[in-house]
DNA sequence: CATCTATTTGGTATTTTTGCCAAATAGAGA
DNA sequence: TCTCTATTTGGCAAAAATACCAAATAGATG
């Protein structure tokens, strides 16, 4: 059973909407990473971060390769960097509140 | 007090990562729309669309004008479409579970 | 095979997000 | 000014996401 576009979209998008996951993600254009790497680099329980990175996994976002002990991951999704170029250049709540313009 | 920018950038996304937004996101690509249009099309609570609206709004994604009775809401994100395209061809969970590869 | 290491999974308490209703507001027009 | 329309805000219950601990797993290595 096929998810509807939106839905995937949104998995996808939602896998990089939290503030560990994104950090790992921009750390990730770097090159692979191993688990414990990105564990250290987070700061969480590595319980916490080995879930982030199923998700992330599971909407398509990175990919993981096991080469001897431990396993690398790697972001799959490649137009990340200038994505994140254009969100930097938004001017949010720029105006205070109400309708601005 | 300036919020770092990793939080700037996950606002934004996080403005985008849920189905309403995305949807109104998607549409606003095409042009500007009102908000009573928005809300036909989400087919929320003219409530729940306005705080749709006006969490995208804080993000920076979205701009707002009044004309006449009525508040147009425009995309601020010109990068949207490109991301999109980019995503629709990450190959989700393509590989069952477990690490693939 | 026994064990060790790196990572994942199960379970649960806590926090955050979401959505509706009711009420408030803001501007347009009589 | 009074009223009407479009939109926002406040409040709260329900749903979803998050983080930790403990236990399980999967390979590597002795």
């Amino acid at each position: 059973m096929q998810r509807p576009a939106v839905d995937r979209r949104v998995a996808a998008i939602k896998a990089l909407a939290h503030p560990s996951r994104l950090l790992i993600a921009e750390t990730l254009m770097g090159g692979e990473r191993c688990v414990c790497d990105l564990q250290a680099l987070v700061g969480a329980d590595m319980s916490t971060v080995s879930k982030h990175l199923s998700l992330m996994r599971a909407a398509g976002v990175l990919t993981c390769e096991r080469r001897g002990l431990n396993i690398y991951y790697r972001l799959a999704c490649s137009c990340l960097p200038e994505f994140l170029r254009c969100l930097d250049e938004l001017a949010p709540e720029a105006c205070g509140e109400g309708c601005c313009d």
